[in-house]
DNA sequence: CGCGATTTGTGCACGTCTTCACAAGCGCCT
DNA sequence: AGGCGCTTGTGAAGACGTGCACAAATCGCG
């Protein structure tokens, strides 16, 4: 593999990997840069540039370049990036160079759905094990996977290494989930269900919840019906920009 | 409806919602807020202390309280929270006093799920229809709506007035799909597909990727096991740190 | 070989978010 | 009434994230 000089670790020369730690604003941005990657490879690109690449992913160009210079120096002035190498890079930063096992717990309405989600495989994931609580689902077959009950975790991770751990389960279980899954060693979980989960010191917690986005656009929604109820400004006039044509730099508020 | 004075207009006496315009981090945090003091009203309790809250929401009490006095001061000194007014006011301001109409573009895998996902109904949310461009799927119901073609978008919308259009098609629909939600007014869009939307000035969009949130933690969980790799010990010597082992404060990541 | 066109990498300034720490306010008890 | 303990609301400071603007680097061409 190309050896590169990574900027974390400069005073040693020979700290070979040595992971530096990026903001966390960045790491959320990487996956979006790789997915662009892999769409502009596909059409053949062999090199984009900051502006390309930016548009692709839907941010400000300055931005993506001030996001790759923390992996490193991996563009060439006057010509852009490297589309393979970059993609070879951002996973590796991303820990994507093996494919991790995910287990997910919980194989109600929205478990089935990610169970049968082609996206996580071809992404780097793999899912591992389908875990459920209730007797009853235990043995159903799943695209391909049978179902096995929750109590099996140490067993199943014992057969496997399970890298991160999905909990797709009601609320009132998910904690108990948690729990489990800590048990066995699993320091990632993206976590489905509705409330917050206490794990110790070294686990990572994401949390997506449907309904809080919904609730978060509910918001912008109400505020721009209050908006238009304004009396002075015309209906139209919603913009005035000041730098002229410089359109739909990206979209209003595309959170986290 | 009570009428309380909102901060955001404090001249105007006779302007009556007048919805201040909160941070962004404040308003996607409202929302939890919202779901752990409803928790915390079926369990029977009147008021509520901003660490208690807090501890229920999963931040810091000071956040909260900064986040709970951008709405207007709602507290009592000494006592704390009023649950109820407080649910009251948090459901107005993220404009959830109406039940807002969604509707659900690609009825795949994952929009199966979300049709059936009681989580929308119970926080405010009301599927209005279900579109999909396979003629395939047109006419299948789905816990008890039928399945309608996405070009009867314009009659869909006639008929009630969408307010948010969440799109679960494949990436190479997207668009498309986003396309004719903003052509029937839609103004709000939860996006499910990996891919950049692009949309006109003043509709908001929010991204839920499933893949990019596993492979954050795949990140963490890569900058993990690369510092496990213990310095002393020569071995692989995957990373030698020059910070020590200044790490791990609270929840790790818990992002958005 | 040098010059101009192009694009990266980054210093700097600005805005947003977080956290601490404490004064101000409230209720209760004596 | 007065004092005491508790809790809110907020000023200030610092951390973090963003975007501009430009110097440095590279390529291609004459």
């Amino acid at each position: 593999m190309s050896q590169h000089r990574h900027p974390g670790a400069p005073g040693r020369a020979g700290a070979v990997p040595a992971l530096p730690d990026l903001p966390e604003a960045t790491v959320a941005r990487l996956p979006e840069y790789l997915r662009a990657l892999h769409n502009l490879a596909e059409t053949g690109n062999e090199t984009v540039s900051s502006e390309g690449l930016a548009n692709a992913a839907g941010v400000n160009s300055a931005k993506l370049r001030k996001d790759l210079s923390q992996l490193g120096s991996y563009g060439t002035r006057g010509v852009g990036y490297d589309v393979a190498l970059l993609i070879e890079q951002i996973e590796y930063v991303l820990g994507l160079t093996q494919r991790r096992a995910v287990a997910l717990v919980g194989v109600g309405n929205l478990g089935h759905a990610l169970a049968g989600y082609d996206g996580f495989a071809s992404r780097g994931f793999r899912i591992a094990a389908l875990l459920d609580a209730d007797p009853g689902r235990v043995g159903e077959e799943i695209n391909g996977m049978v179902v096995r009950h929750v109590d099996e975790l140490p067993r199943v991770a014992a057969e496997e290494s399970i890298a991160i751990g999905v909990i797709a389960t009601p609320a009132s279980a998910a904690q108990r989930v948690a729990d489990q899954l800590v048990a066995v060693g699993v320091t990632s979980i993206l976590n489905f269900a509705p409330c917050v989960l206490s794990v110790p010191d070294g686990v990572d917690v994401r949390k997506v919840d449907l309904a809080i986005e919904l609730q978060i656009l509910s918001f912008h929604e109400h505020r721009k019906a209050s908006l238009t109820a304004l009396p002075s400004t015309g209906g139209s006039a919603l913009t005035a920009l000041p730098g002229g044509l410089a359109v739909t730099e990206s979209q209003e508020a595309i959170g986290t």
